[in-house]
DNA sequence: GAAGTAATATACTGATCGGTACATAACAGG
DNA sequence: CCTGTTATGTACCGATCAGTATATTACTTC
């Protein structure tokens, strides 16, 4: 089903927008993102924006939707770009942490800075929130078991597990770097994150 | 120095209080918590409210000062409680994705989910979340540093380290549990993060 | 170029926000 | 019992909130 043009076009990128409401967001809650300080950001006016986005919380949504769609998540890019496993572990954390320590505005992960806030709130949110997660574990889960097909992971490697533990893993740098803690003390116990992602099926249970 | 006492006497009482307050921002966030919300939820009108608490921004350091201090969380409980250090591992976990998910309004943590949001919003809130979190490390640390001298967990096992995985896997837990993922399913990873706590220690490094 | 369409900008809506002035009621000390 | 002090209840403040009506401008189609 082609789109039909007719009329004047939309003068703003809508993916442009989409990517100044996260910062805003993000930067400010979702309750706290006032369309004041939303329009100002996204360069537009009020009636643009709810021409394009319905209202405040479709701008929310198709967000959300945008920051999980795109592959620009640093973490994931890092992780997926090393080949070796160990050093991808170490690219994903590591990111993690710049990625949360970077910029002052936007501290820690909008998933679980802003996103996971208004769960309870907004309708519609706590699922894609849900989505959001499953997919990641899955994605990271996925890398893993290429790996054991490679033969370079055991072949009772625990993948799903630790592929949550990953991710949990960032949420919590995430947390302590919107707590102010510095990247360089996040990454003082790196090392020995990466082992335990990694290394760990080869213990005994004692 | 003696608080002179003259007058009609408060007539709430303060902690409970602010464990409302707790509430009330847990479920809705800072902004989102009106003082409407506040108010009806706390059973005190608005002039009792600002006399006690200075302003809306005041009662929310009490709020977080009160969860930092009462020493009812209940995953810290249960981990004290446990005299096997392993069983208290494990208890602090269990217990961690139960109070993540008992409450439908009050999911996940309180910090994670509702401070660590506003930290970049309010004043003060960025140092109590740091210290919450740098207080709760040494809290678990210290535990292991008493296991350890007891000779029940091996003399090089990284107390620091463990003791900030504990909090971060809880962290992971919490935001799970905000996206609606239920405490069957968190639980089903319990064993082998228990195990990732208290075991690596034990491995070779490859 | 004329007609039609859709995005823009301005200005406004009722509702709610955080915060407070004022009068009243309840307790303390004498 | 009287006076001083303090908390409470009501009613209100300007500011800001999310959302919109109206008019204008710019573009496409014919």
């Amino acid at each position: 089903m082609a789109e039909i043009k007719v009329g004047r076009p939309r003068e703003f990128d809508v993916g442009d927008a989409l990517d100044a409401a996260i910062e805003v967001f993000w930067a400010k809650g979702y309750d706290g993102a006032s369309l004041t300080d939303l329009t100002e950001a996204l360069g537009i006016t009020r009636p643009s924006l709810y021409a394009a986005f319905k209202d405040k919380r479709g701008l929310y949504l198709a967000s959300i939707a945008q920051y999980m769609a795109s592959e620009e998540c640093p973490p994931l890019v890092a992780f997926d770009s090393e080949k070796d496993i160990r050093r991808a572990v170490r690219a994903f954390l590591s990111s993690a942490v710049d990625y949360a320590t970077s910029n002052d505005k936007q501290r820690g992960c909008f998933l679980g800075a802003c996103v996971a806030t208004s769960c309870g709130e907004v309708d519609g949110v706590e699922e894609l929130l849900r989505q959001a997660i499953t997919e990641t574990d899955k994605r990271l889960a996925a890398r893993f078991e290429m790996e054991k097909e490679a033969g370079n992971l055991p072949q009772d490697f625990p993948s799903v597990a630790r592929a949550r533990l990953m991710f949990d893993l960032r949420q919590g740098y995430a947390l302590r770097a919107r707590a102010g803690i510095s990247a360089r003390q996040l990454k003082s116990d790196l090392k020995s994150r990466v082992g335990l992602v990694i290394e760990f099926g080869k213990c005994v249970t004692r």
